[in-house]
DNA sequence: ATTCATCTTTATAAAATCTTTACGCCGCAG
DNA sequence: CTGCGGCGTAAAGATTTTATAAAGATGAAT
């Protein structure tokens, strides 16, 4: 139903094209960026599931970029790299990589590495489904049932009810909301929450005037139960 | 600073000893288990942070092992193995491995492994509660339980209750609270509070005309018991 | 190019919260 | 006894925050 996407950060056009190639013929939603620089932008603006990060580029070294992304983005990166050599490997994975493989990779390791990044990224209790009353949020699949039937769900709708559901009965702020689901450059854009909180509400609830999932706390943020 | 504790699941004395060397003299606590069944019953009995596994095990093989493990070991398992061949790595890394290195590795790789998978461990458990009597508070959470039911407090009156019960058994000055709810400029504003603590009483003392926790200090400010 | 689904933006009504005012209580000093 | 200052409570008024609809923009699919 909704892909997972994955965003490649590599200069080397026949390597993005390869990793395009084999994501997308597994069920991924690949985005691009050629530079450090660009990928940066394009994950403030639109946080991917996963980021695969070439560490030799020339506009900046792939460690900056690394340490970079860390800063806020905190699902997983993995660094692609020609380097095989340990110093390197042990400063990225210091820096926060998820995980390193070196060039030439098998492409049945990396999707393998690929769907436990994002495993462990999505289910910090180790559970793929979600379960909350009436709700069963199948997370791999990417798939929500209510009372039995399925619900149909934008991508937007869907992450956005995966975070809430993963921090069951705590409040999560509107900035912090806003920075997962649209990325940094989101931040204070609380009208777009709202309007899916709105049409969550809409899907979820059998009287959206009265929910009984999704809560206001108001001038804070809304908590899932 | 307690050192975390690995597991070793290798039937190779000279490569346990190499290991136990390595992580030791990194300030782990190293266990070791000979057999897959040992190691289960080891990891049962005292959950180590993660799990070092060899796959290459005589007793049973040691993708059974990584099977049986997650059934119920949700924390790391980074496997250790001669192989190098794809489809092991898949299949481990597709049954809930961490991780998958291939012998022989390079120690300095392997521990910058094992900090990445525990560090990933470790990044939810910012437990941060306050236990006041029949009142708990969890701060991260913003939720505050009375008598095991969930209290609805606006964002002012939680900020107002944290203070109190973060400086239990203290007098605070009137001044000093309305400095660190309201700020600078309402330092005056005594009547806020007032009104702010009636409210909270209402909502956490059984009897608001006889309260048993919030207590006024008469010309001096409040204490929280 | 056109359609469709989705996302973004704007406008406005409704709700929740905060601020302010008013008044009554109590203890205490005169 | 009376008046005063500090306190508690209620409730009106002001402000902020939220909900919802709907229009415009975007982008993918055909």
């Amino acid at each position: 139903m909704n892909k997972a996407e994955i965003l490649i950060i590599d200069d080397e056009p026949q390597i993005r094209k390869l990793l395009e190639i084999t994501l997308e013929s597994n069920d991924y939603k690949v985005w691009q960026a050629e530079t450090g620089k660009a990928g940066i932008i394009m994950a403030a603006n639109h946080p991917p599931e996963l980021i695969l990060l070439d560490i030799g580029l020339p506009d900046k070294s792939g460690h900056e970029i690394l340490k970079e992304l860390r800063t806020w983005y905190n699902k997983s990166i993995i660094i692609l790299s020609v380097q095989n050599n340990e110093v390197d490997i042990v400063s990225a994975l210091d820096h926060g990589a998820t995980d390193y493989l070196t060039k030439p990779f098998r492409s049945a390791e990396l999707l393998a590495r690929i769907r436990s990044a994002i495993r462990r990224n999505q289910s910090n209790n180790s559970e793929n489904k979600i379960i909350c009353g009436d709700i069963v949020i199948d997370i791999a699949a990417r798939v929500v049932m209510l009372n039995n039937t399925l619900l149909k769900l934008t991508a937007t709708e869907f992450n956005l009810l995966v975070l809430l559901a993963k921090n069951e009965g705590r409040v999560l702020t509107h900035q912090y909301i806003l920075k997962e689901i649209w990325g940094l450059g989101a931040q204070t854009e609380t009208q777009y929450l709202r309007v899916f909180i709105g049409t969550l509400r809409k899907k979820i609830e059998t009287d959206p005037n009265k929910p009984q999932h999704i809560f206001t706390e108001s001038g804070v943020g809304y908590r899932f139960m």
